[in-house]
DNA sequence: CCTACCGATCGGTAGG
DNA sequence: CCTACCGATCGGTAGG
């Protein structure tokens, strides 16, 4: 019996993830979410509670989501250093699998109401701070350029990876030719890299 | 008497910024904008025709700015090959000066409704394309690293930067020390100048 | 999980 | 630049 009171919700989840990313969440009506997934409004309510507990548990099943990731790339990393790489792809995955993910978490990153900013610095904070202090003992072992600013480039890095995947396609027009998303991304890793890493001998040596 | 009627008109261009900016076009109400202006609704439907007139004309006061502001950048830029320090200065400054203009850009980033990309691209593309090849040619001349993508690397600087001016001191709580947002402006220069420029003889010297 | 209903507000128009 | 009004829709509750 709560199964199909999960398939209920699964698909509430799902539809509001949908309207709230291409909408907003303030220019969406629980009633259009609520028929998308094929039921009434007033059932919408009584699972949720309200609007801003619909908006809640959105933002929630994406943060779950990292709260579980981001141990194991740190995990995984650790042996063998901070791989900038391993970490923007993943991030480029999630978000790639469902472009309305981080069209969601852009607008989330604007609006940034209290509850949001609480769960997310609790949740992903500590996760977060882990990885700048892998970054300064790169630095400190003389792997990692040592004028990084470990904190804003975490911070950009993040910001940067979620902005072309929420509008990387949006914007492209104004260019010829018109670089795709991923020829933006694959920038950004080469820029990551760049910035981030000491250069190799090869390169030093002329 | 064209001197009253444009007082009311910026003034209303100044808190649809305002209030677009903070809560998106679609979770504004124009009775909200109208009464912050000191206007009545039907006064607002008056001057600028209905809510999407008044979007599109909030939106042409920034292109106003970049169409007028690019070419002087590029011009200045001429002589002495494209200084992306003075571009990204000139990008942080309009947008430090108000940061709703930010919000405003890259939630339009997302939204992007057909006039708007319309209006965008016909105004500041060809601009950006110039940009481009400016770019294109400092790799020919040598002074520009050749794995550069030159259409990519100008979205992605536009995206981060705008990403940044948004949203860099909503997220910032998430690290320990918190990057203000003038250190993760610095960071995206010294990030784009390290994936642009040929490492100076200096740096290559070992 | 529903129907029926609440007061408030939405964008826009009529008419002056 | 206004008052007065339109039908439609908003989030939420009562009651079952």
């Amino acid at each position: 019996m709560p199964d199909l009171a999960d398939d209920v919700r699964t698909r509430v989840l799902r539809e509001a993830t949908r309207l709230f990313a291409r909408d907003g969440v303030g220019a969406t009506s629980i009633q259009d979410v609520a028929a998308a997934a094929g039921i009434r409004r007033p059932t919408l309510i009584y699972h949720f509670g309200s609007k801003e507990g619909l908006r809640q548990a959105v933002l929630s099943t994406l943060v779950d989501h990292w709260s579980a990731e981001l141990p194991r790339l740190m995990a995984s990393a650790a042996s063998g250093g901070p791989r900038i790489d391993a970490l923007l792809r993943a991030l480029f995955g999630y978000f790639l699998e469902d472009r309305d993910r981080a069209r969601l978490v852009l607008r989330e990153m604007i609006d940034a109401p209290e509850p949001v900013r609480d769960l997310v610095r609790t949740r992903l904070g500590p996760w977060m701070r882990l990885l700048s202090e892998a970054l300064r003992a790169g630095q400190i072992a003389g792997t990692l350029r040592p004028n990084v600013d470990p904190e804003a480039f975490i911070l950009l890095m993040v910001t940067s990876g979620v902005g072309v995947l929420a509008a990387g396609d949006r914007v492209n027009a104004l260019l010829d030719p018109e670089p795709t998303l991923e020829a933006q991304l694959d920038e950004l890793v080469r820029v990551a890299r760049c910035a981030l890493l000491k250069p190799p001998p090869a390169e030093e040596a002329r």
